[in-house]
DNA sequence: GAAAATATGGAGACAATCTCCATTTGTCAA
DNA sequence: TTGACAAATGGAGATTGTCTCCATATTTTC
């Protein structure tokens, strides 16, 4: 893929602490309302190997967001292979939901980078997709939900979830969504 | 309300001047891209001007917003009025995706106000959830749905269909979640 | 039609982003 | 080791977008 001669060490060691500190800050929500300058000096490096790394505030994003997306993809996969489809595809559908009820401050992130058309983003969900799809087309094989409604449909769901993360009462009416979801799969 | 004294005519007309045009770049997508002082020239005032009548970028935007979701709503109490209440919430379902069918920059917007945190929005969220609400509630005592989820949980199923309004198949799988959520919302 | 009230627009203050390059640090061959 | 070359650094300052201020213009009122 990249070329990537590797980095040398003092680079790589500054990579890694710009990660480290981007996923704490994500955290507690704030990554988009600091000033990227500030950003760097919480990290402990100068402005420009900042902007060397990571050109944009929004690069950063898409990198952490990016790691995060392929450790879903896994759980997914992994998944399928231990449980029949229509279990997995629910258990799966919960884990989401756990896991952006423990990651609030991504889920904030990736509200925003929606808004920014990032291709790192629509690359990174179109890898969930086909996670998602693969459990769907599962499941249908099993004859365990209607073949009639589209994964797509699913997935956006998971990103009113996502996209609703600062409503009061997010967790309950999260799951309320994936019952719905996963009672209006089940065949007539 | 606004204690609100009226007008006087020109600002009245610079007023209605910055909300046209800001329909009109609604439209288009691009209204958070274009730098706001230019925005003042497209619609023909000065700055200092754009900035009196909404101090900031987002102001506009809500002011705009909130004109349509007023517009969602009468639409939802009419519909109510005339139709069986499970025939109201499914045609209002289906009236909210033909809108932002129509009106996709806006989808967009809204999906950057979001992430602001906006009191508008979440006022203006709020009385759509209402109306919504007063549907389902409808629906629930009518016996045409089940009454163990809330109408939260379809809220966030519209979050979702406004929050990936640029998908590739769009159209199509919003239709799905409102398939999916009217079928999971039936009686068991 | 003159005074008072209201609104205008754009020059410039301010703030955040990003670039540039003189200096430092790491790597590698001899 | 060490010297020489490549890679990386950081922060001063240029650039760019946001917002304020007020001398001037327009509308309203009496």
């Amino acid at each position: 893929m990249t070329a990537a001669r590797p980095l040398r060490a003092d680079a790589q060691r500054n990579r890694d602490a710009l990660m480290a500190k981007a996923r704490e800050v994500f955290d507690t929500g704030d990554f988009f309302d600091l000033r990227f300058d500030d950003f760097a000096a919480l990290a402990g490096v100068g402005t420009g190997t900042l902007y060397r790394h990571f050109p944009t505030r929004e690069a950063l994003a898409e990198a952490v967001y990016r790691e995060e997306v392929t450790a879903l993809c896994a759980r997914a996969r992994e998944l399928l292979t231990t449980l029949p489809a229509v279990e997995a595809l629910a258990t799966f559908l919960h884990h989401v939901v756990d896991y952006l009820d423990t990651h609030r401050g991504l889920a904030r992130t990736v509200a925003t980078l929606m808004t920014t058309g990032s291709d790192t983003l629509a690359e990174g969900s179109r890898a969930l997709e086909r996670a998602v799809t693969d459990i769907v087309a599962a499941a249908v094989e099993s004859g365990g939900i209607r073949d009639d409604v589209d994964a797509g449909a699913v997935m956006v769901a998971l990103h009113g979830i996502s996209a609703s993360h600062d409503r009061p009462g997010w967790r309950t009416e999260a799951d309320g969504v994936i019952t719905l979801v996963l009672s209006g799969l089940r065949p007539r």
